[in-house]
RNA sequence: GGAGCUGUCGUUCAGCGGUUUAGGACACGUGCCUGUCACGCACGAGAUCGAGGGUUCGAAUCCCUUCAGCUCCGCCA
């Protein structure tokens, strides 16, 4: 900050309080700020001064200069003042060893009340007491926190950085538009209606994909944007209706391409920001490898924990629910937990209902026991082989727990997936400090809706088939792979992107099978495709969720803590109490006519 | 659409059928105080107990409904 101290001296100040430290002394100062705090000693008075850069305290002295003492006594907190001051170091008794500016302070000469204040709802210092209801309706004072403060100045850097970084390996920032068009594919739509064209609406952009695209048509090589993005979505933690994406397309480019500029991106953004160097290349999974291994295509890997497949010692088990389960093409998969003594049989219940809520049909847990005998609700059923059988692949140990799921294959991995994330906080496996990327790709092109009685696209429609498994497109469509790619940090998908399609031909076949009516498709995507008859380079590209890897690097719980403004949980703004109801005459230019509302 | 948790002075907590006139701490107001930095001391003001309905002689407290916030499921290509 001190770097940049010259920047701060304006008309008003001489620079900021926060960097005031002995050099200073017997110097005069002009001083900007926020009253954070006035402790009045009768015939002296101490302010704690405030601006973003820290704080300073300014002496009031009635024998220095009784003027500016009296205007101290009408000062309350977070009023704006202006003073002017001698920079004094202070005796050794009186040193305050908890801020930066405590071995000096300022002797106040003048003193200017700019601006007074009501008494503020809540006290800055203890902002993670407040209720987060009433932090966000007084947002202007929530953002005056040093967390606050730090939280959007971090979000600043990754975006500063991400820039400089991008810039400097040929990307143009190019903006698309924000009143787009409506796709009915993917999330639901934000609408603008448009009032020069009556009954017809814009869609705020899920993503600048399809531009992002053309502009690689066009021949601009490599594009980015740091692009807000509208989804009318449930919210959560995680989610925000609009949120931030650091998108990026490339041109001539395969996958490891784009792997590797994001760990370059990703890597500078540690050493330039968080001051640490991070491994490269990431760990890479496949998506069936981290399904089958961790139970998720997000695998928190700070971890291991890892799911073992025991499907063959359990092929002609006396246990029912094991053998039907294998007979039906099913799997039996399991965790083992190491010195589980701690887990009580309340524990243990716990587990199965949590099983039972995420989808199995119920689980079943083995414990082995000071004799290393196998302890189970189902100990009796199980044979004398398949025990052994368990003991030596699992090399089980005394106190050894393992928990069993048998079910379809995706059920029973994510089932365990969920208990994984659960057993890992209770045994406090979890290094708060660590930073663990890996990539997950090799996703299904495909998978099935059964609601809808469709195919739907796992990533998007303009994702690029893996050419190694092209032939199953017609037979068996849930078969092929696709060129996409997701990274994950710490179990949070921050971001993901693919390789896309640059062939008509496969395009529209991709759309068949989505049953998106070639109709329909000329309808939504038809500028789109017909860009696509006039030369389309091999392409992909990524995005990244700005939002959720600066609230990961700030080690925060929620995205509102990285943006300025956020919305609640039903995506009202507190602050502007916004959404709200517009004017007649507004919803008539746009002819619309609202519809009583009714449950 | 569903599940769970929460809602009491400005803030944060206590009170969980009856001397409650709803209590403490911080903040706030007034007075005193020349070395505090979580300043101290004294006094004071401040609450339709989220809202509505019910049970009861009596409800902040029990029941129902509802609203709001948060977490999660569904949803988020």
């Amino acid at each position: 900050m001190t770097e940049f101290d010259n920047v701060f001296k304006t008309g008003y100040r001489t620079g900021l309080c926060g960097v005031i430290i002995r050099d200073y002394s017997g110097k005069e100062v002009v001083l900007c700020g926020w009253v954070s705090k006035r402790r009045d000693h009768g015939k002296l008075i101490f302010i704690d001064l405030r601006d973003f850069s820290g704080i300073v305290q300014i002496v009031f002295d009635p024998s220095f200069n009784m003027e500016s003492y009296e205007i101290a006594k009408e000062i309350r907190s977070e009023y704006v003042i202006q003073t002017r001051g001698i920079v004094k170091e202070r005796t050794s008794d009186t040193i305050n060893k908890d801020i930066r500016t405590g071995e000096i302070e300022v002797l106040a000469s003048e003193l200017k009340i700019l601006s007074k204040s009501k008494t503020p709802p809540f006290l800055l210092e203890n902002r993670e007491e407040i209720d987060e209801l009433t932090r966000l309706k007084y947002r202007n004072i929530d953002l005056r926190t040093v967390e606050m403060q730090r939280n959007l100045r971090l979000k600043s850097s990754v975006m500063n950085v991400t820039r400089n970084y991008l810039t400097s390996n040929g990307f143009v920032e190019i903006e698309t538009p924000i009143l787009a068009k409506s796709t009915p594919e993917g999330a639901r739509d934000f609408l603008v209606p448009s009032r020069l064209n009556p009954n017809k609406f814009y869609a705020l952009p899920q993503s600048p994909q399809l531009f992002k695209q053309i502009l690689m048509f066009s021949g601009f090589d490599r594009i980015f944007q740091i692009a807000r993005c509208f989804r009318d979505e449930d919210l959560r933690a995680d989610r925000q209706p609009e949120f931030t994406q650091i998108d990026l397309e490339m041109t001539f480019v395969k996958q490891e391409d784009v792997m590797g500029l994001i760990e370059g991106l990703i890597s500078e953004i540690f050493i330039k920001i968080i001051g640490s160097e991070i491994n490269l290349p990431f760990e890479k999974l496949t998506w069936l490898e981290a399904m089958s291994l961790y139970g998720s295509d997000k695998p928190d890997l700070r971890f291991d924990l890892k799911i073992n497949d025991i499907s063959e010692i359990f092929k002609s088990s006396e246990v029912k629910i094991l053998k039907d389960t294998i007979n039906n093409g099913g799997v039996v998969k399991c965790i083992k937990v190491e010195n589980a003594g701690m887990f009580s049989r309340k524990d243990l219940d716990d587990i199965v209902s949590m099983a039972k809520s995420a989808g199995a049909g119920g689980l079943l847990w083995i414990k082995v026991d000071e004799n290393c005998e196998l302890q189970s609700p189902v100990s009796k059923f199980l044979s004398e082989n398949e025990k052994n059988n368990l003991i030596r692949v699992l090399s089980l140990k005394v106190n050894d727990l393992i928990l069993i799921v048998s079910d379809k294959f995706t059920t029973s991995c994510s089932v365990l997936g969920i208990i994984r994330n659960h057993l890992a906080v209770k045994l406090g496996l979890i290094n708060k400090d660590e930073y663990k990327f890996l990539w997950i790709y090799d996703f299904p092109l495909f998978e099935f809706d059964e609601k809808e009685n469709r195919y739907k696209s796992v990533h998007h429609a303009f994702t690029m088939p893996d050419e190694n498994n092209l032939e199953y497109l017609k037979s068996d469509p849930l078969k092929v792979n696709s060129l996409s790619y997701d990274i994950v940090l710490n179990g949070t998908e921050i971001g993901g992107g693919s390789i896309r399609i640059n062939n008509l031909e496969l395009q529209e076949q991709i759309f068949k099978i989505l049953k998106v009516d070639l109709e329909r498709a000329k309808d939504n995507f038809g500028f789109f495709l017909s860009a696509m008859e006039y030369g389309t380079p091999p392409h992909g590209g990524i995005a990244l969720g700005l939002d959720r890897l600066v609230m990961l690097l700030g080690k925060l719980k929620s995205i509102r803590e990285v943006i300025a403004f956020p919305k609640t949980q039903s995506a009202i703004d507190m602050m502007t109490e916004t959404p709200s109801n517009v004017d007649e005459n507004q919803l008539k230019e746009l002819y619309i006519k609202l519809v009583k509302f009714e449950e």
